[in-house]
RNA sequence: GCCACCUUAGCUCAGCGGUAGAGCAACGGUUUCGUAAACCGUAGGUCUGGGGUUCAAGUCCCCAAGGUGGCUCCA
């Protein structure tokens, strides 16, 4: 065996140790400079500017502010805290109140002082005895639980910081930075509710998330990002451009105006044009049924919690009819949820219905069924957010009804309808995942073996890279999700294929094969866009309201100059009208600049200036607000420019392309 | 659902025990103006709703609704 030394001291012998060194890379571990490792391993240093160097930071950041904490708020307990996506957070259960936005920025004051003496970071190794009895000692319950939980016969770590005399000590595995004069640039950002050890079961401690950065510059960064990400809020581009609107009497439920109607029935009109091209059958479905349907389909079993109900009069007297003979009212929520109807959460059910209906051939097969239908899901109160999470909404839904050798040909048709409408909605990266078996599942393995394989067959035969997500599929089968990244870089699921046996096995579905036989079909459940709400939210934060022609609700807006002009432009504005642009037009007694401030404000793509001038020449002067000025043009060149632009994405030239492979 | 916070004019926000405010928008008037905000005036409010404390409540307390940030959930 080799001996061990301290990583600082090897990088140091190696000469790769510098100020901007906090840890190394060995064996693809990292490790901090205060961790001993093998005297001939080999080590890659990691800076402070690297993403791991970052989270160290961060890590030790979230110590600091423990610390703090502690010092302020004595008796509060810690529990966790480590380095997320962009920043940290720490876990405490405060006996004596709450953290409010002053305390918040009291321990920041605190963490300051702190590192204003820096102090280096110790390791130290202990035995699980002697920490379990450190951390009794101090009362740090949610510690010695967690230490409980270490597996037996691996290293149980303390690092501490802080003055002489005045340490803070935590049991954690690091790594950290050498010394606190690493922390230079901390922001604590808010505090949230989180329940120990993520179950809800558990109480509810107090979190409190911050950022920190290697340095002042790289922090303000940050949070310049945060603040445009904040100005492209959908909320707030919705309630700017007259888009949608919410209101009590409806909550979580939107109301699309005229401008965001357009646009969302813009969208549906394009995934029709798909569906022509991809073969997809379009119906439409009731949006209440008798419970009947939702006890075979499982629903009422498995989802009641998230379904709206509705009753009539009718209904309510055989509930009361039932109660009288029993004698009382006893049963009456039975009787009410035996009775009354449900609002579909899903169509799948519906679609099964149909299928249902009549005999299939197999020649029938693949049956492609569409629907936007307009759902509901009664969501918990603190999951709504604006049009991402929604109780009403609809899907661009469709339901494949086929048999499973047919599978993989859908999958790869499915992948290039998906990519051909990320590409003309400019999503440039897409990320795949295959969902398997989760561990609470119906059907058998050899299924399950079947099903995935099929999945990704089809995904191989569109030549897709992809990953697996093991355990995060449906309890009835494997799914494929595409995940893309907006224009501010955050991820977002939106389509998703789902494989599943089970509804056609509840539905007793079956079609007559070639051999004269029946057969049971499978169902794909898939999604391009997903939820069309969720999508519009997606959508508007990633283009920040800039819609492109085909999607923008006007198209183009005449700005006159004066009174002196408006003659002309009205006959410009009824000419780009007829011809098929969608236009308004400014004649109020405003001057230019604060016409095209309000053009600019709604996003307005084309402002067609008109004057004196214009009138003259019979021209306008075109303004683009993504190409600035592009000077004066003949009304019959604007309308073609216009017209042109704004034509939507031409429906299926990507059918047959293989899709490429994502990184 | 849980924890915290928020809700004042159409919008954005100020006021934090002592007679409800500003800017923008709206409306009326003046101005007719050339590429991101003309000027003057008018109107607009059960301060989310309901209880309470107080001589006095947007302001303090309780309850409810809606929203926000998290957590949990997301067939």
């Amino acid at each position: 065996m080799s001996a061990r030394l301290p990583l600082r001291d090897l990088l140091r012998e190696k000469g790769l140790l510098s100020r901007e060194v906090i840890a190394a890379d060995v064996g693809g571990r990292v490790v901090d400079l205060h961790t001993p490792v093998d005297a001939d391993a080999t080590a890659t240093p990691i800076t402070v500017t690297d993403p791991r160097g970052l989270a160290i930071i961060r890590h030790s950041t979230a110590h600091v502010m423990a610390d703090a904490v502690q010092r302020l708020f004595p008796g509060t307990k810690v529990t966790i805290g480590p380095a997320i996506e962009d920043g940290f957070y720490y876990d405490f259960d405060r006996v004596d109140g709450n953290f409010t936005d002053d305390d918040l920025a009291k321990i920041e004051k605190a963490m300051r002082d702190l590192i204003k003496n820096p102090s280096p970071f110790k390791r130290e190794v202990v035995t699980r005895e002697q920490a379990l009895e450190m951390f009794e000692k101090m009362g740090e319950s949610f510690k010695v639980e967690i230490i409980r939980a270490i597996p037996e016969g691996e290293e149980i770590s303390l690092y501490s910081h802080g003055a002489e005399g005045s340490t803070w000590v935590d049991v954690c595995e690091g790594p950290h930075v050498p010394t606190t004069s690493y922390l230079k640039a901390v922001k604590l950002t808010h505090v949230a509710g989180a329940y120990w050890r993520g179950d809800e079961r558990n109480p509810m401690l107090q979190r409190i998330y911050g950022t920190a950065f290697p340095t002042k510059e790289a922090l303000e960064e940050h949070l310049r990002l945060v603040e445009e990400a904040r100005a492209r809020d959908h909320r707030k581009l919705g309630k700017e451009l007259d888009l949608f609107m919410f209101d009590a009497v409806a909550p979580a439920m939107p109301f699309f105006l005229p401008r965001g109607t357009f646009v969302y029935n813009a969208l549906v009109g394009y995934v029709r044009d798909l569906y022509r091209v991809y073969g997809y059958d379009e119906v439409i479905t009731p949006l209440a049924y008798s419970p009947e349907l939702f006890k075979k389909s499982g629903h009422l079993e498995n989802y009641a919690d998230n379904m709206y109900r509705l009753w009539t009069e009718d209904e309510w007297d055989k509930v009361d009819e039932e109660a009288d003979h029993r004698g009382g009212v006893t049963g009456a929520h039975e009787g009410l949820a035996a009775h009354s109807f449900c609002l579909k959460p899903m169509n799948c059910p519906s679609h099964c219905v149909i299928f249902g209906s009549r005999r299939r051939s197999y020649r029938e097969l693949p049956w492609r069924v569409a629907d936007f239908a307009r759902l509901h899901r009664y969501e918990r109160g603190g999951v709504v957010h604006g049009l991402a999470r929604v109780r009403s909404f609809a899907q661009d839904d469709a339901h494949i009804f086929c048999s499973i050798d047919q599978v993989p040909d859908e999958i790869s048709s499915f992948i290039s309808m998906l990519y051909e409408v990320y590409q003309s909605l400019s999503f440039v990266r897409v990320d795949v995942k295959l969902a398997t078996r989760p561990a609470q599942r119906i059907g058998t393995d050899e299924e399950w073996d079947r099903a995935e394989k099929a999945l990704a067959e089809g995904l191989e035969k569109a030549g897709l890279a992809f990953e697996y997500a093991p355990g995060e599929g449906a309890f009835y089968g494997p799914k494929v999700e595409f995940h893309v990244l907006d224009a501010l870089k955050r991820s977002w699921q939106l389509g998703t294929i789902q494989y599943d046996p089970n509804l056609p096995e509840r539905f007793d579905l079956s079609y007559i094969g070639e051999d004269g036989k029946e057969h049971r079909p499978v169902m794909l459940h898939r999604a391009v866009l997903g939820s069309l709400e969720r999508f519009f939210a997606v959508y508007l934060e990633h283009c920040g309201g800039n819609f492109p022609l085909w999607l923008s609700p006007t198209q183009a807006v005449v700005l006159s100059v004066s009174e002196k002009s408006e003659d002309y432009a009205r006959k410009v504005t009824d000419e780009l009208r007829e011809a098929g642009v969608r236009v308004e037009a400014d004649l109020s007694a405003d001057k230019l600049g604060a016409k095209i401030r309000n053009a600019r404000l709604m996003r307005q793509p084309y402002m067609l200036v008109i004057g004196a001038k214009e009138a003259e020449d019979g021209t306008v002067g075109v303004r683009s607000r993504d190409k600035g000025e592009l000077g004066a043009m003949s009304v019959a060149d604007v309308t073609k420019l216009l017209l042109e632009e704004g034509r939507s994405p031409k429906a299926g030239h990507r059918k047959g392309v293989a899709a490429p492979a994502t990184s």
